[in-house]
DNA sequence: ATCAAACTGGACTGTCCAGTCTAATCAATA
DNA sequence: TATTGATTAGACTGGACAGTCCAGTTTGAT
């Protein structure tokens, strides 16, 4: 074999990664002390050093390597399949979908990083936002789009609609989750029951009587 | 008069006051730096901790006296007098003067900051979410109660019923704002546009289709 | 004019930390 | 076994910065 090396490498940049996520999401990019992120990572700090330039430049490739996942983690749930099944259903399993992949601490803690650091690194707020909330709104209102053509959904704006939807869906626990701490992220059940009512209310003011 | 010193005190403390909120709000706690903020003030380093204990102790006083403010105008304004008025009239009037209290590039800057530092200051988060989205949302639902009796909304749980509207008022605005910047914060035109929309669809849901 | 409290500028201390350097060790290949 | 590249421990540099100290000045009241 002739990778060795290479295997070496990528073992401990995915070391360093790991633990430069860990210490980065509990301390933000300023508290984060390179020193505790070699530790972390069992790895000396010329190690770290060999394989990313300097501390911005690991903590950018973390945001980007976090924002990535989760984006890919929703793109693969829900993949439009539902696309002949009722508006009702179509929807309540998106919600159900995006609260339970998003209000995780993972994700809410890199939320309020990013969010702490938008002054800083303001490029790192656009692409979560273009990543997260903006891929959902775009599925839906394709969605939406087609649940229109069928009748089963009012005549309207569908990007509109589905940005109402999304936050109707998101908006509570997200907020409280920013200010509250992991402790602020509801539980299981009350996030079920809140995808519920933001799916009912939503179909009262965009549904079609018929259905 | 007996308050020359008084008078001086009082206003060298004002001063460090509103530097440090603008030096903080734009550099969060870590990165503000006191030398800055004495120069800012256009006071010496030994006045700013004559008057305070530590920078600690200047940041919670500086988000202290932020988020009380902000408390008051939002309590200010729409003080329940509009209880005689029809739903729809009292629901709009409460959802542009939230907006048109709330998002604002200071308070937005304040809550970004607040939200950055949740894991070192909590009490930070809990004080901000108590004192702005749960005094709204109390003052809703305390008004929801009232036309629920009167036979304009729908029985229901009046402080879900809020809660609900609340964020369909503000968690887009908001949260387009945390992560864009206070480019993210949408026009007035925009905000009152998403105004509007949100109380139709609230009372499609909750409002009582006579009237 | 005198006094006391507030204030100033700037030097100073101690600490923390990003990033570098060195000399030695370890692991895989040939 | 010899070579090569990755890794390590830890010392070190330089700069930033919270907080203190001091010696002198300003301010307002008596």
């Amino acid at each position: 074999m002739s990778n060795g090396a290479a295997t070496r490498v990528r073992r401990s940049r995915e070391k360093i990664l790991a633990a430069a996520e860990q210490v980065f999401l509990h301390s933000g990019f300023l508290g984060a002390n390179m020193d505790a992120i070699a530790e972390t990572a069992s790895v000396s700090k010329q190690t770290v050093y060999a394989r990313f330039q300097s501390k911005e430049a690991l903590f950018l490739e973390v945001i980007a390597a976090m924002t990535g996942g989760a984006a890919r983690a929703i793109g693969e749930h829900t993949e439009d399949a539902l696309d002949d099944s009722p508006v009702r259903d179509y929807l309540t399993a998106v919600a159900l979908d995006q609260l339970s992949i998003v209000m995780t601490p993972r994700l809410m803690q890199l939320r309020r990083m990013v969010i702490g650091e938008a002054e800083r690194f303001p490029e790192l707020g656009r692409s979560l936002y273009e990543n997260g909330p903006l891929v959902s709104i775009r599925r839906i209102a394709r969605a939406l789009g087609h649940y229109i053509s069928i009748g089963q959904i009012r005549e309207c704006d569908p990007h509109l609609a589905a940005t109402q939807f999304n936050w109707m869906v998101m908006g509570a626990p997200t907020n409280a989750a920013m200010l509250l701490g992991d402790s602020g992220i509801p539980s299981q059940s009350e996030l079920h029951a809140h995808a519920l009512e933001a799916v009912r209310i939503f179909l009262s003011a965009y549904g079609v009587p018929s259905t």
